[in-house]
DNA sequence: CTGAAAGCGCTAACAT
DNA sequence: ATGTTAGCGCTTTCAG
């Protein structure tokens, strides 16, 4: 215990040359030539003491401190978007750095307290993230910071963004069930989200709709309605068994999460109507309840390791940061809820 | 853009005081008498300044970065394990650290350098964990450091671990049961999960089954049978179906995750078997689907956020870091599955 | 090809 | 009560 760490000047001292020999054949630097004798002794010294760098006392000098911040209203809270830090971590440390991760839980009042901790920790980037896709405005201190903003646009910041291609998402959904023969009695359940909370909608409901309406347009059909409710596995339930007790009969739903399919599967259940005999579903997100449904639920999958994966890139990159939007595709996985139309 | 940031010299130049001046009351210390006018000068000059601390500078003379690195197997993966590192990452707050997360993904080569990135960035502590309680072998490179286990225990490493009281837990299914009335018919899915992989099964399971035993023995009954098999989904529904084929009555499942429960709901269900009017069910950790399940699922909770909090408290305690054990109880939660049994 | 010396931003003895 | 000075461990001119 209590060992003091070997530095640079023990193995300098130990090999018996300065410094900055030390420092020129540890950092690996080529534009300064070493003689191999003296590159091998200093090499033999640091393996022999166990030498490590101090990376905080070098980013004193060099201004880099290897490491990234991560700023999120909830992404850790949030289950399947534990993803999107993982997509983060790995590109991280394909590039040496390690990931500082804070989480305001939506307080605003903690989110520049949280950045300027950062900060303080000299990061050389943060990611600003956000839990479900929206517009944000983060903290005045990070302007003027190598930024990337994750599944969240900001008008007024000078910084690109990543999100789900929520668009052509909604393009997926609408040809998934087009394949399958469907062009009657689709329902999209969750819709934009258009609820008195969020009277406009939220972003990626919106964008789904838009793309839906689109291919279904260019099939010469259109959705049969449209439920606006909440996101959860009780709307769904409650929704669906509405639409069922209404006298409708929808052949197809697309629900906006697998939260609502999962209600959904209950309400059909209850109603004694089969999946996808019955009616076909299909659904967004992809989190791990829809492989284990009964019949396992097809559903666009959120692109979260790889929203992580490519901020860190953009982050890491050399080119300059410009506020372009990268929008990631949602791939569809395809299981056992679609099926043609019951004639 | 590039602008350089204000340092505690130019605070210093600007209030017209040393350097030391300006830093004792920057860092807020009493232990040195400074005049009330100097302190406000300097205060004024910071705040007009914008100035920031800069605490990787700071560090290299303190010795404290005020951070804590997390190197874990695949937590962040794991749906709802984000719950540790949520209450980690709130305690770091309290403490004013900030939490570097790393994850190996369960390779252990790369848990060598994640540990001296670490490391080599001089954090304060390291919280070690593993995804599922269980014992394990740090690298080598932690001896010595300051760390805490989390789920984990390592027999080999001074070190405190903190891991969820599956003993208890296992007590608390079997009086909840108990409290319902059940004597009889009681069936444990999943049991130790003794299975090819792990002959000895597993540490929660382990545990538990001598908790159940031991309350079910003092009421003096026991359990019916218990069913060895993986912990997932498609394992509850197969061996539930099996069991339930094979002839034998059962009244209370006493299920090891909320996965085979999942699978064990949709078993009874295709068997017409009602929850809990003719089988009561319950089990382990209180993943978001327990709530969503109909009838919802009552299951003792894995304690992820008080796990994730406890062992940054730890790290932060003065004490000294004794390798005791720390058990955190495990709460039951009490939703509609479990009943009295059919008579 | 190698070493001496300065300095990154801050703290802490030691003076005064 | 405040200022001077010397580092923390490393990089980097600048001389030799």
């Amino acid at each position: 215990m209590g060992e003091r760490r070997v530095t640079m000047a023990d193995v300098a001292r130990s090999a018996g040359v300065s410094p900055t020999t030390a420092s020129f054949v540890l950092s690996g630097r080529t534009d300064m030539r070493i003689s191999e004798n003296a590159r091998l002794k200093v090499q033999q010294a640091a393996g022999r003491l166990g030498y490590r760098p101090n990376v905080t006392a070098r980013s004193l000098r060099t201004k880099s401190t290897q490491t990234i911040g991560l700023v999120s209203d909830s992404l850790t809270t949030t289950p399947f978007a534990g993803e999107v830090i993982r997509g983060a971590l790995e590109a991280a440390r394909d590039v040496e750095h390690l990931l500082f991760i804070t989480e305001t839980g939506g307080d605003r009042a903690a989110e520049s307290g949280l950045v300027n901790a950062l900060l303080d920790r000299q990061v050389d980037a943060v990611i600003y993230a956000a839990m479900y896709t929206r517009e944000v405005t983060p903290p005045a201190e990070l302007n003027g910071q190598r930024v990337v903003l994750l599944n969240c646009l900001a008008p007024g910041l000078d910084a690109p963004s990543v999100i789900p291609d929520e668009y052509e998402a909604g393009r997926t959904a609408g040809r998934a069930l087009l394949a399958a023969g469907h062009r009657l009695g689709i329902w999209a359940i969750g819709g934009h989200q258009a609820l008195p909370a969020t009277p406009d909608g939220v972003f990626a409901g919106n964008e789904r709709m838009a793309g839906l309406r689109q291919v279904l347009d260019e099939a010469g059909t259109a959705v049969a309605g449209v439920v606006e409710c909440d996101w959860d596995p009780e709307d769904g339930y409650r929704e669906v068994s509405a639409l069922l007790a209404s006298g409708e009969a929808p052949r197809a739903l697309i629900c906006s999460t697998d939260r609502i399919a999962f209600g959904a599967y209950q309400a059909l259940h209850d109603a004694g109507r089969s999946v996808p005999g019955d009616v076909s579903v299909v659904s967004f997100d992809d989190q791990d309840i829809a492989s284990w449904q009964r019949p396992a639920l097809s559903t666009i999958a959120l692109p979260h390791y790889e929203l992580g994966r490519r901020a860190v890139e953009l982050l890491m990159d050399s080119a300059p940061l410009a506020p372009r939007t990268h929008r990631v595709p949602m791939p569809l996985r395809e299981r056992a809820s679609i099926g043609p139309p019951r004639p």
